[in-house]
DNA sequence: TCTGCACCGTACAAGTTGGACGGTTACCCC
DNA sequence: GGGGTAACCGTCCAACTTGTACGGTGCAGA
C-alpha cells in the first residue's frame, strides 16, 4: 500500500523526496494509513526498479533524491484507483479493548476510560477541525476535504459514545444496558 | 497488547487453550484489534514465565495446553483496567485511501468505489445486528453489547458516507464539494 | 562564530507475520 | 466398522516489518 501512496503523491506534487512523503504522511494520510517511514525510502527504490517512479539525485549539498512519476506508474495507480474493491478496513483502538472488558473493571474505570477517551476524541475532532480552516481551496482538493468531513464526524460520534460510556458505567455494571440511548447513532435512514 | 487479551480471556472463561482464544478473538476482538495466531501461541509462554498465568497440558489425545491466570494476572489486568489512557487509536482503511487520491481517479471510479465500500459497510452491519440476536442477555456481557452497539453505528455512518460519495462523485469532480449535505454526521450536540 | 534545529537518508537488530505442516478427534455416510 | 473430511490444536520458521539509532547537511539566530 505504501507504493500507492508513493505514487498518489509524486502525481500530485511532482518531484518529492521520501522525507517529504513523511511529512505528507504525517499530516494527512497517516490518520487513515499508517506507515513506518523506512517503508517510505524503501518503497519508491522498489518502484523506480519497477519503472514505475524514476528519480534524480543532487550532487552537493544534502544529495536529496527526489522522484518522479513514470507514465507506467501513472496507469498502474490509475489501476488501482479504479478498482473499487479493498482489502478488510481494520481499526485498532486499546479504549474499545479496555471497554469489552469492562466487566472485570471497577464502574469508575470504567467511567474514567470513558472521560479520557472522549477527551482524546475531542482533541482530534479539534485538529481536523483547525485542518479545514486551513485548507486552502485550491481546486484539486475535493476529495481531501470530503475525507477530512469523515474523520470529523468520526470523532465527534466516538467522543459523544465515550461521553455516554462515562455517564452510564453505573448502570452498565448494575447491568442497565438499556439505559444507554446511543444518542451518538447516525442520523440517517434507519436499518441497513 | 496480546498479552491483556490473553489475561481478559482467560480471567473471564477459566481454562482456555491458545486456539480458544484464537476463535474468541476472530468473533469478537478482532473487529477492533487484530491479532496474528502466532501471537496467541507466544504471548500466553511468555506470562506464564512471567507467572500471570499458569497452563496444564492434558497427558494423551490432543496433548491441549489449558492457560489460567494467576493472582498476579488478575491484578496486572485490574492495573492496565484502571489506567485510562491508551496508545493513540489507528484505522487503516484503504477506500479512504482511495477516496483521498479521488482527484487523480475518473467520477466513475470514485462513483464505483463509493458504492462497493457501502456494500461492504452494509455487509458487516449486518453481520453486527446478528451478533446482537445471538447475544445471550446473561449478566456480565453489558460492556460487550456496548462495545457492539458502538459498532453497528459505525458501520451505519460509513456506509452513508459512502453513499453520498457515490452520490456526489460527479459533483466532487466539478469542485463541488458543498453539494455534499454530510447527512451521516452525528446527532449529537453540535460543536465540540 | 557557535549552537540548535529542521532537514535528509541509511542501517540493522529485534520483533512480527502468516502460511505450511503434522497430528488428533468427531462426525457423517456408506 | 471403514473411509473420508472437516474441525480442532499446536509448532515452526523464512520473510518481512518496525522503530530506533545514527550520521551528516544547511539555515537561522544569538
Amino acid at each position: 500500500m505504501a507504493s500507492y501512496i508513493a505514487l498518489g503523491v509524486t502525481a500530485r506534487r511532482g518531484p518529492t523526496t521520501s522525507y517529504d512523503l513523511k511529512r505528507y504522511v504525517a499530516e494527512s494520510i497517516g490518520y487513515f494509513w499508517q506507515i513506518p517511514h523506512a517503508q517510505l525510502y524503501a518503497e519508491p527504490q522498489r518502484l523506480e526498479d519497477l519503472g514505475l517512479l524514476r528519480s534524480r539525485s543532487e550532487d552537493g549539498g544534502r544529495r536529496r533524491r527526489f522522484f518522479e512519476i513514470t507514465d507506467a506508474g501513472r496507469e498502474a495507480l490509475a489501476a488501482w484507483l479504479a478498482d473499487p474493491s479493498t482489502d478488510a478496513p481494520e481499526l485498532r483502538d486499546t479504549g474499545l479493548l479496555k471497554l469489552h472488558f469492562g466487566a472485570l473493571a471497577t464502574p469508575g474505570d470504567v467511567r474514567a476510560l470513558g472521560e479520557r477517551q472522549r477527551e482524546v476524541r475531542e482533541e482530534r475532532l479539534q485538529r481536523f477541525l483547525e485542518f479545514e480552516a486551513e485548507y486552502d481551496g485550491r481546486p484539486g482538493q475535493e476529495h481531501q476535504l470530503v475525507t477530512l468531513r469523515l474523520g470529523q464526524a468520526y470523532e465527534r460520534m466516538f467522543a459523544a459514545f465515550w461521553q455516554q460510556v462515562a455517564d452510564s458505567a453505573e448502570d452498565l455494571a448494575d447491568g442497565r444496558v438499556a439505559s444507554i440511548e446511543m444518542r451518538f447513532l447516525t442520523d440517517g435512514e434507519d436499518g441497513g
